[in-house]
RNA sequence: GGAGGUUUGGCAGAGUGGUCGAAUGCGGCGGUCUUGAAAACCGUUGUACCGAAAGGUACCGGGGGUUCGAAUCCCUCAGCCUCCGCCA
């Protein structure tokens, strides 16, 4: 959520980066919070006043119980009663004040950051950078989806049967890869300086809301609702509210969190071509790398975070792009975001297995994850990033068809001594 | 799932209707003393909102209620602990 300051310090600046993100309505959005803002303290001024009032003269009406005086103490109590109705109204009228400004603030997404190319389409993300060599593959190459059959790797139809479409059964070699996969990501991601946490899967209300699910994304998140909770679409929501309500250190930053989870995501409604496979499903697997970060250092470390999972698609040795998402095509609460696409040489498709996002003061804001500046002894919103690092399924895919020969599918030397075999054949 | 207990500031722990935002201890920060450190002593030490400031308001697990007045009484929800049941 955006902060009201910045709202209030510059409402031009702030409808100008909504624009830059496509949100319509940003300059009649913004009056009208300023507007509530206004009331909001108006009223509050008053609230506060009428209840100095009532506190002054409850605790003259003590002196005078104590004194004997019941008499006296009974005219102020009438009075006390004529204050507390003014109270009752100016409470209602609060309520319903920061209510509206509530449901008005949770709808503008995060300003973008400058360097946000300008868009609303896929096709206006900015190549920044392309690695790698597509292989040749073999006259019989087949796509992933025959190879994990051929090999016995994955079965989509057994898993639609235990749960639904979208739920695959790995099996054999198949299981042992996403295993060896999910190691190899926490290795690396440890050896780069974060903290391995096994979070829980199932989150309450206030996380979902916390990191921006809710009320957002309430339709693509699995909903338990029997006990009101919600399945976690990302390790990113868990991890990142270990540090909810929470008021670090300074000397305490940053903080580098990763974890391996699996996500659940609804995806209602999509179907159809580009989500064969493993290419789009309802549960898979990733390792998610969190880093909360003093505002000066952010973007430095989303570079870093950009390089870290550059290193391991490099050392899968998988053809890889990275984009710089437009305005429109980037998530609600992000500032900036690239994604990683590896090309998946059978099915001729760049499929998306990263994205990782600097959030700035957005999620802060919600979580109340603050630090104290030792300078100033002022507490801080912090700035939240993450990125996936990575999400399996995907990878698994472009591994498969990159790699495939006609004598079986090869390991790639990196991820051997986490498998214990080298090829699938 | 059943029965009981418990939830107060960074931590420990008082407070059971009237200057309580909250005693005290520990910890933290600043200072005196010291060659330096420790000890001792003195001071200081929650968060948020409104306000130019003075100052004001809210918060004692969450929500609601009683009262002129609630950390304190009532209702309700949640967390933690103990015992029983069930169970990987």
């Amino acid at each position: 959520m955006l902060e009201i300051t910045t709202i209030r310090q510059n409402p031009s600046h702030v409808i100008e980066r909504l624009g830059a993100k496509n949100f319509d309505k940003a300059a009649q959005a913004i009056t009208d919070i300023l507007a509530l803002d206004a009331q909001r303290r108006a009223v509050q001024q008053q609230l506060d006043d009428a209840r100095n009032q009532n506190k002054t003269i409850s605790e003259q009406i003590g002196k005078l119980y104590k004194q004997g005086n019941q008499q006296q103490a009974n005219e102020l109590k009438q009075q006390v009663n004529t204050i507390n109705d003014n109270i009752r109204q100016l409470e209602a009228n609060m309520g319903s004040i920061e209510q509206q400004l509530d449901a008005q603030l949770v709808q503008l997404p995060n300003l973008p950051h400058q360097s946000v190319p300008l868009g609303k389409h896929p096709d206006d993300n900015q190549v920044v950078k392309t690695s790698g060599t597509v292989p040749t593959l073999h006259p019989n190459a087949k796509p992933h989806w025959d190879l994990v059959t051929q090999y016995n790797l994955v079965n989509f139809e057994i898993g639609a049967k235990i749960t639904g479409s979208g739920f695959p059964l790995y099996i054999g070699k198949g299981a042992r890869l996403q295993r060896a996969l999910i190691n190899f990501f926490l290795d690396e991601a440890i050896a780069a300086g974060y903290t391995e946490y096994l979070p829980p899967h199932l989150v309450n209300e206030a996380s979902a809301y916390a990191t921006g699910q809710l009320p957002d994304k309430e339709g693509q998140m699995y909903h338990a609702t029997a006990d009101n909770l919600y399945l976690i679409p990302t390790a990113e929501v868990p991890l990142t509210n270990i540090y909810r309500d929470v008021i670090l250190k300074q000397d305490e930053l940053p903080v580098k969190l990763t974890g391996y989870t699996p996500c659940f995501r609804r995806e209602a409604g999509s179907h159809g071509i580009g989500t064969r496979g493993l290419n789009r499903l309802h549960q898979f697997d990733k390792v998610e790398i969190v880093q909360i970060q003093h505002p000066d250092n952010s973007y430095q470390a989303l570079e870093e975070m950009l390089q870290h999972v550059e290193g391991l698609l490099t050392k899968l040795g998988l053809p890889y792009r990275v984009l710089r998402l437009c305005g429109g095509d980037m998530s609600f609460t992000s500032a900036l975001t690239y994604d990683l696409e590896v090309f998946s040489a059978a099915q001729q498709q760049w499929l998306e297995v990263s994205s990782v996002s600097n959030f700035e003061t957005y999620q802060a804001n919600r979580l109340k994850l603050r630090f104290r500046d030792t300078e100033t002894k002022k507490n801080i919103l912090a700035h939240t990033l993450n990125g996936s690092a990575l999400a399996l399924a995907r990878i698994v895919a472009s591994l498969l068809e990159n790699n495939q020969t006609p004598n079986g599918i090869t390991i790639p030397q990196a991820l051997q001594k986490y498998t214990g075999f080298d090829i699938i054949d």
